[in-house]
DNA sequence: ATATATTGCGGACTATTGTCCGTGGGCTAA
DNA sequence: TTAGCCCACGGACAATAGTCCGCAATATAT
């Protein structure tokens, strides 16, 4: 799990967390759907000012977006 | 103080703690040192692989560098 | 004061981000 | 089945991040 996957599973989290959809949420950040679809999948490099502009769609900060992801069903990694 | 300022005082606190200058800092991050100065002084908009290289230069993390920035002398601003 | 190191700033250029389409697949419901 | 979402992925393009120089301004020493 590298930093963009980090981004971008607490970004896909938050936004569940809120029901709308990857292209709603890039309405808002008035950011391209398919480029939102990026960042949630970590293939994107944002800049700082998508990655804030995502994160007061979100409702959160920018450095609770970056803080590292922990998964409920991913607890207790065998090995 | 928005966030491109918030994390060029960030980044600035904390090179001066490891008493290095831009240059250097620019060096150990592998980006251009004029480029370091744009983004101290928050003109700048980083993409996230930069500010990852300076976060581990700095060593300290991403999520760290975008906190609210806090000034000891800048305390009890008057209005 | 004179050096010396460090930083700000500019222009010209290259590399990469981010946009704007379309297409296809998986899913749920009617 | 068909229809309606939602999402992954691709290509071509526009916008901007980031580089590489130089030079002036400022700070920090000697």
């Amino acid at each position: 799990m590298n930093i963009f996957q980090n981004l971008g599973m607490n970004i896909r989290t938050r936004r569940k967390e809120l029901r709308i959809s990857q292209e709603e949420l890039a309405r808002r950040c008035n950011i391209d759907r398919s480029y939102m679809g990026q960042i949630e999948r970590g293939t994107a490099n944002p800049s700082l000012a998508v990655i804030d502009a995502i994160a007061h769609s979100l409702v959160v900060t920018a450095s609770e977006l970056l803080r590292e992801y922990h998964s409920i069903t991913a607890k207790h990694p065998r090995k």
